[in-house]
DNA sequence: TTTTTTTGAGGGAACGTTCCCGCATTTGAA
DNA sequence: TTCAAATGCGGGAACGTTCCCTCAAAAAAA
């Protein structure tokens, strides 16, 4: 009898093994058969669902491996009930701010794309200018119980918070924008601020004679992600001082009050050798300043490809916008999510997005697509 | 009898209609109870499989239309046995031209993605030296009788032909890399080569002083496409005349029985005064003679992200590669196929790839994402 | 009028999973 | 020893489609 049952093994094994080779697809029913064993059981060991005694586990493992067994999400996702649910907590975006308008389309991009796999994402905003408004939106979040989380760490103290919340409730989150050391979070994606400035710096220098001089603009928002524009500015500076460069950089912090001013203010620190102005966020004051003064053999650089930038490298008064993807940030972002938590894949920790360099020239190709 | 028959459908239509506004997702076993037939006629509805009343016919469009019905796309590959085989063909890849390894990396990208939703992707590849092969492997692409096609039309006059048999046989094609006027392929995800030239132009005029001179390379195989390379010196060319460049601008056409004598001609061709060398295609290979005869005060532009470039780019031969995304042309490529023929959207026509910019600080971030 | 063909429509299996329910058998406590 | 609880496993419905098969009724042909 013992004899039979090998032989009887041995003859399904071998027709199985063949099938492979005729390429067709193992399904969970074909491990059961060679197994001896039902679905069910199968299905109870991929899944850790218990009640299976480790003899019969192992060796359905063991042929899982063999056939290369990959399980058909289609079907996986048809049957199962589960609904996921991901929030997203993002910055609004405003009329004078419409960055994040572009992270959110790309969200709403992914969201279509992963909507037939039964997931539904549930958005929410805060204020950069109200640390609270954070607060408030991500205690709704918690309360929501979804399976995932993208935000965007803005305030650092409360986004550690929140962090260690989802943490506490096994709920995995993604960062976007910016980052923050030593999360547990699942992923990042988002810019390499200071190779960014690093690049400015080389792009300004091929416009910069031996002893021509650069200023540096910050708009210092005290509430805002300040460490951003610090290590832009740190990249420039680097670049220029590992390339030898002779001429003199200035910064200026520009604080929210002083913006009406900004004309006289750049008007005082502009000087006949001034070739270069690298504004390490949005360009869009600045240039309609330097319009109304008129700008000669001067290079404007600023970040972000946003309607009001557009305006002014149309009209050639910004020369180069530094692009960091943000569409293409919530897309992966979303998508990332997606891939961990149902198809369960390994996601990468830190995901730059690349530095894109915008002119005029080119800036058609970048307005709306994914990538 | 017909009153009561009335007074249930508006009672179910009730029902159903509160389902909506509860957001649960209407199926075809809705609609079918709706217009009261089985669901087997809904399916014949939306699927034109005849057989079906005018009147009915009417009524469960009506109703898909105002339940919003979305069919649900994991079910309808489950259920379907159809497989759909797509085809691709490209140029091989060579160590002399790596070029083609991106797209087709691209290409085994979506490949993994779409794969489980019972797609097949078939490779054909030709060389580029021997129009033949690729009418060898066009011809074998039609015996296969595929769902559809992506290629590349390098070689005009055969790609027409291929792109004449692909209409006759039903089957939507994509271009890819380049394209080719008034053919009615489904799509096209490639380079707009002229706006690279005109912006290679502007990269280059940063460096540029008032007398400077710049040299125009093509490698001129008369095999490969080389209306690229004149689209990107005609680019360049214009922009220097859109902005007034008082310069010289020296053209030079490699042919392939040149190449060993090109540090000579190089050296020939410059001048004091040159200050930029724009190559239209790979700029490796002057890049390589101009480690030779050494640098000096030279931007260096050509084309492409691929290893024996990058090599130049990181000890600062080379300053920009220009670079069209080949990893997301393949990409894409084939996920407007799916889209076109499982989904059934809508798909652009045109589809320009962003025209980056590409530089020793940057590089890394464009390595291997499909974005 | 009778027979054949066409038209319109329903029933139900199948796709590859998930997951609930039920049923022996074994284990352990009383 | 008895019986409840735990363990190991199978059966089968369900998910939302596709598509084949069947069948009555109507239309056309005889």
């Amino acid at each position: 009898m013992f004899r039979f049952v090998l032989l009887k093994e041995l003859f399904i094994s071998s027709l199985y093994y063949a099938m492979i080779g005729k390429n067709e697809k193992t399904g969970i029913n074909d491990i059961a058969r060679l197994a001896n064993v039902s679905k069910a059981t199968v299905d109870r060991v991929l899944y850790n669902r218990g009640r299976v005694s480790e003899e019969t586990r192992e060796k359905i493992l063991s042929i899982c491996k063999d056939l290369n067994y990959q399980p058909n999400i289609l079907a996986q996702r048809l049957a199962s009930d589960k609904i996921y649910k991901f929030a997203v907590l993002i910055p609004e975006y405003s009329r004078d701010n419409p960055y994040w308008k572009y992270p959110l389309k790309g969200i709403e991009n992914a969201e279509k794309e992963v909507e037939s796999f039964g997931i539904t994402i549930k958005k929410y905003f805060y204020d950069l200018k109200d640390i609270n408004s954070f607060r408030k939106e991500s205690l709704q979040i918690l309360t929501s119980k979804p399976d995932g989380v993208v935000f965007a760490p803005e305030f650092e103290r409360e986004s550690k918070e929140f962090s260690k919340k989802c943490d506490h409730n096994k709920i995995p989150y993604i960062y976007i924008d910016s980052t923050l050391p030593k999360q547990h979070n699942l992923s990042y994606f988002g810019q390499n601020t200071y190779q960014g400035g690093y690049l400015a710096g080389k792009l300004l220098s091929f416009h910069l004679k031996r002893y021509s001089e650069i200023i540096i603009l910050n708009f210092a928002n005290e509430l805002e992600n300040y460490p951003h524009f610090m290590d832009r500015e740190k990249g420039m500076r680097d670049y220029f001082t590992n390339h030898h460069f002779h001429g003199k950089i200035t910064s200026l912090n520009i604080h929210p009050d002083q913006e009406i001013d900004l004309k006289e203010i750049i008007k005082g620190k502009m000087h006949r050798r001034t070739r270069g102005i690298f504004i390490t966020s949005s360009a869009h004051k600045v240039a309609r300043q330097i319009q109304k003064i008129g700008k000669r053999n001067l290079l404007i650089m600023g970040y972000d490809l946003t309607t009001p930038n557009i305006k002014y490298l149309k009209n050639d008064i910004i020369d180069f916008l530094i692009c960091q993807k943000p569409i293409t940030q919530g897309y992966l972002a979303i998508n990332a999510l997606f891939d961990h938590l149902v198809q369960k894949k390994e996601i990468q920790k830190e995901n730059f997005m690349p530095i894109e360099i915008v002119t005029k020239e080119n800036y058609q190709y970048y307005l709306d697509s994914n990538n």
